[in-house]
DNA sequence: TCAGATAATTGTAGCGCTACAAATCCTGTT
DNA sequence: AACAGGATTTGTAGCGCTACAATTATCTGA
């Protein structure tokens, strides 16, 4: 910064206006400094400045997975909104707990602004941590017990709504593919959301399958069989992800069954492949992107000290017919 | 940093230490500091340490896109790897060339250890900065020229290999779908490649197709369709991504062709979907984790001190023969 | 017991920047 | 010409931490 002030003829402070506050410095003088820097690749010092400030434009996201792209427009929703409004994303991975309190960790090292994190189970830890802290923090995907603040849509709603389009449908043997490694209520609020409809039409609601993972095609098939052996005479399932309808789909194929005819096949998620199987793929369309937009909308006011604790906001669903079901 | 020195009875510098160089701490000491540490919710401040070491623990990676799973692999390898050595990854998500520079620039400003790129076609603005800063850059799934590290794989030996494993499968109308947003070599190496082969055994190498996207599956029915046009009795095609290929296969079923009998179908990149379709997608399997690691070893070397510039490292690929050829 | 060596701890200074207050420069008036 | 009042610019101090040198504690063997 210094030389760049020298270089410019004006004084350390000038240069630094000109890139925090370009409002206090003449046009002119702007225009030089910016020109100057330029030519001696001069990049502010984020963390110097971040130090002095005390302030940070930097908010950190943990993702579980970039593995579909179920997370790809919540990621773009974010980006967006964040980089309108001066602010950076940066993200991590984290597939475990263990993983996600890790990350925390890394971005409460770098003083990041705020968190937003996916899901409401978090390792106590991480929550101690972000609690003694105080950073802004917002958990998306789920709908209510925030932390802090928190974005989504109601998993229980959605999967009513669901359940119900099956038994418009006409179905009567349906299958619940759920995910075991669940650890969030984001999956284990489904069962009896799906159960109480099912129960209410005096229907069996006892074919649940539990799959290792959420995210593979191979899940399909395996819960397939699974649920054939509960009831032979299954003619719907609803499953956790579109990856794993894709999955069933593919294995109706290879035994020859028709869908929608012999097997009703609902996904989750509304992934891009949902849109490109034959037949096409009836799923549940969780507004990712809105979700990215309004998480960071939240933290941005947070940090302006706009938007107060425990705030939680619905960003809703909406159901995509194809012809699956 | 001072107030945990103060309750544990120590000097910050003891503090300082216990964290970056434990071993210099004794036992006992270390351990009191940690849990009053733990207690009072105190993490150390990576900026603040960076600004007064002038060194960094923090590496950044600009990846294109996470809208497959194409980098799934990639990421999870640097994640890995960067961690087992102590070091921390951050993400910035860019589909195009301004937003790399936006995310080279914002890392730049965070005084990142080192940065990882995905292609080697960058802006001039950009490499402008990295030259000038002098910062560790790899550039990866690219063979050569390296603007400082490269690690990947030779995309055209690799396009050979898929082309004489479909002339060995006697095809002899083969087409090819390329990538019309192709900025990067990585893409548009693969034309002259795949031309070259047919062109010696006296066959046609004019079935050429260009799609928009690389990574949606809609392509695959566009391209089908375009390729058709230039030769009806086209019997094979070489697609940009497995996502294509798969669209290709789907649109197959659709026309009641029979995968490998009528076309043979090439995919590239071993993404999950290639193993669950039916027939299962033969593809190109790019070692991808292994990128990720050894892009991390290079650049963690290279701030050792320990690698020099213009650095390549080849990571090679394999042929993942499924029934689709 | 004590010099001499090693281990453990501790001040000091300063990293690059920004908040804040103070100083300087303009303009248009009177 | 003098001056109020706003626009610009500029010192000063300090953010939280670490390199480095200096200090103090502890141990070794004769």
């Amino acid at each position: 910064m210094h030389k760049v002030a020298a270089a410019a003829g004006v004084s350390p402070m000038t240069v630094s206006n000109t890139f925090r506050y370009p409002a206090r410095v003449q046009e002119e003088t702007r225009q030089r400094v910016r020109e100057i820097a330029a030519k001696l690749g001069y990049i502010p010092n984020h963390a110097a400045g971040n130090l002095a400030s005390g302030q940070s434009r930097v908010i950190g996201a943990v993702i579980p997975s970039i593995k579909n792209s179920s997370f790809y427009k919540y990621v773009r929703g974010m980006q967006d909104t964040a980089s309108e409004q001066g602010y950076e994303l940066v993200l991590k991975l984290a597939d475990t707990l263990e993983q996600e309190t890790a990350a925390i960790q890394t971005f409460l090292g770098l003083r990041v602004a705020g968190i937003a994190l996916v899901g409401d189970q978090h390792e106590d830890v991480a929550i101690d941590l972000m609690r003694k802290t105080g950073v802004p923090v917002v958990e998306s995907w789920v709908h209510d017990n925030p932390f802090d603040l928190a974005v989504g849509y109601s998993t229980v709603a959605a999967t009513r709504a669901m359940v119900d389009l099956l038994l418009d449908a006409g179905r009567e043997r349906i299958g619940f593919i759920g995910y075991a490694g669940a650890v969030s209520h984001r999956f284990t609020e489904r069962v009896p959301a799906f159960q109480e409809r099912l129960v209410a039409k005096g229907l069996r609601s006892d074919l649940l399958y539990l799959v290792d993972e959420a995210d593979g095609f191979g899940a399909g098939p395996k819960a397939l069989e699974g649920l054939c052996k509960l009831d032979p005479k299954l003619d719907a399932v609803l499953c956790p992800t579109d990856i794993v309808a894709a999955g069933v789909l593919f294995e109706c194929g290879r035994r020859g069954w028709k869908v929608p005819d012999r097997l009703a096949i609902a996904g989750w998620g509304d992934y891009e492949i949902a849109s490109e199987t034959t037949p096409g793929l009836t799923t549940l369309q969780p507004h990712a992107y809105e979700m990215g937009q309004e998480s960071m909308n939240m933290i941005i006011k947070r940090v302006a000290g706009k938007k107060p604790r425990g705030k939680v906001v619905d960003t809703g669903f909406h159901i995509v017919k194809r012809a699956s079901v």
